[in-house]
DNA sequence: AAAAAAAGTGTTTTCGAGCACATTTTTGTA
DNA sequence: TACAAAAATGTGCTCGAAAACACTTTTTTT
């Protein structure tokens, strides 16, 4: 289990050390006899540089910063600074320094003018769900210029200049609810897809989970349910969805298709609907107890939490270890109930 | 973002850094005043030590080995290998050594034998998961005394000498199939609970999953439906369950509580039973393509590759890093069906 | 053939922690 | 006060990689 050292190899091929570090780093000034034999012995050894030492010579403080919706503002954003938090807390000691960034996330004016402070601080990577997709695209091109490392998560959008994607596949999680939805409400009655719409949200978030969800029914081959689907914005939602329930009288459940399922619930909890079976996103504390008390069959759960602390730790072992970083990392796709609930939210 | 060393509080309290690290590391011959001084300036910077400093100073390779049942003889035992090839490759350039012990499932004698053989090679640490109790409580006393660190996986036994277990809480994943089966299956009917026991397994395991699926029920407060035990093994299972169902007309589901969910449902499509709900365990090559084919409702996934990846990190990072060790981790309880299978198997 | 340039090789220092060893200061006792 | 013993403090080396620097050998130019 011995594990060769620089000076190792230079000893096999009677060279010194210098010479060996010239050829690993292929720098040139070395002769073609000295190149073959440390090139063979490096081969014939696998050696692998020590990432501790290298680390340690390298003697940088990393900066890493995330720039994040204001949590304050929309409550989805809160297990992501838990995520970075804990990232922090992790790797506290090393030399590494990651620090939040907050914007407005109903202004895109907001989330330019953070960016903007954040590139004069020159980091060396900056990690942000893109949640605005022009200004996304703008700024990243504006960092990789820079020479900062982007990385993205959540929000799934073809960015060249990212090196690093962490998400949940949305497509397919529509199709996970369909399939659970399938199974808990009876055929030949009406499955309603319901997007509640924020004006500066990206929607095609909600076009791929609705896509999946329609998908998994059409590829079923026949046709036991009728698929509807329901439009409305925080201030009309209570009057829209009074409005269609009382026409819609074959309604068996209801798939929402973000973290706001809660709302859609409030309105359903007045009208004493009983056996409406609902399905929506997140583990938000208002989705949680309606999950505990079965007003919510299931939640399916996109680990935002993990989605920074995963993004972060890429980067950081990059950083110090010179670990690769994977393109993407499309995290599984958790069925909650609320007898699993606990063991996530712990988690 | 500044890093203090050793050297900096050195200068700081104006001694020098030998008189630092031995007040750091309380080993005496300091006097009063500098112990305060040093101290004082300690707490307020808050010092930590550079990890990779101190890691590349220790330089010692750190023997990790992890005995398992072979997974040619139980495949349950397949993705615990394949987390602990993950972690090998994952800190192959660190100063760690890790390896792979099998025995005999079937075995307690060859379980021993090769604890013998492993204790030893003196590792600094061993992985196992303690399916035999009492052979297990006495190897992890036998390891304890030899100083080696003990970490335990997958059961969950009251074992002081282990530093970590990392696992399921069974009971609760009880919890979870029942309320899945609840949702699925229409009231007024017989569910079964099924033990397909294997002669040398820890029946407590099973016991435990039983208890929280019944509990479950015991909890809603009405009684729709009624429950059945059933006990089989491998060899006697065709014909009794066949004669069981024959006798028992109004089962509409079936809970297995082992891996082995899939000889159950060969023998069921045998009988051409149609719309018979089955929730079992693992993502076992034989389960995965029963639940694409719908055969099975839900697989509770127990995340076996990582319960060994998760063990042997903790330790990695324990050995290099000076980090702690929590005491028990509970990993999340997933619940599978056909559509987020493949983000489970990917991961 | 001598000098200059280029190519090849080896040596040394650095990073921070940790510890053995060397040196200085203090204390106790004759 | 002398002086050894004990206590306190400081110095210097190590770990492995990386790279600047110093040195030697070969090649090219005049």
């Amino acid at each position: 289990m011995k594990k060769y050292t620089i000076k190792d190899i230079a000893e096999l091929a009677g060279v010194s050390k210098g010479t060996v570090d010239r050829v690993i780093h292929n720098r040139g000034k070395v002769s073609q006899k000295a190149l073959d034999k440390v090139t063979k012995l490096l081969e014939e050894i696998d050696y692998q540089p020590n990432p501790i030492a290298r680390s340690l010579k390298n003697n940088k403080i990393y900066k890493i910063y995330v720039v994040l919706p204001n949590p304050d503002e929309d409550s989805f954003w809160k297990p992501c600074v838990d995520g970075v938090n804990q990232a922090i807390e992790e790797f506290k000691s090393f030399l590494v320094d990651i620090k939040l960034f907050y914007y407005s996330p109903h202004s895109t004016k907001s989330f330019q003018n953070v960016n903007n402070t954040v590139i004069n601080l020159s980091p060396d990577a900056v990690l942000f769900p893109p949640i605005f997709y022009k200004e996304s695209i703008s700024i990243a091109n504006r960092y990789k210029s820079a020479g900062i490392i982007v990385s993205i998560f959540n929000n799934q959008i073809n960015l060249k200049e990212a090196v690093n994607f962490v998400g949940q596949d949305l497509y397919q999680s529509g199709r996970v609810a369909a399939r659970l939805m399938e199974m808990i409400v009876p055929k030949k009655t009406d499955i309603v897809i319901c997007h509640l719409d924020e004006p500066f949200n990206n929607a095609t978030h909600m076009q791929k989970k609705e896509k999946g969800f329609r998908d998994y029914f059409e590829n079923l081959g026949h046709f036991e349910y009728n698929l509807l689907t329901f439009n409305a914005d925080k201030e009309s939602l209570h009057k829209s969805l009074n409005d269609f329930l009382n026409i819609q009288k074959n309604v068996s459940g209801i798939f929402v298709t973000t973290s706001k399922v809660f709302n859609v619930v409030e309105v359903l909890q007045e009208r004493k609907h009983k056996n409406l079976k609902i399905i929506g996103y997140d583990l938000l504390n208002k989705n949680v107890s309606l999950l505990k008390s079965n007003a919510i069959s299931f939640l399916i759960h996109q680990r935002s939490k993990s989605q920074t602390y995963l993004g972060l730790t890429y980067l950081v072992e990059h950083f110090l270890f010179n670990k690769d970083i994977p393109n993407q990392k499309l995290l599984p796709i958790d069925i909650v109930n609320s007898e699993n609930l606990d063991s996530y939210i712990e988690n």
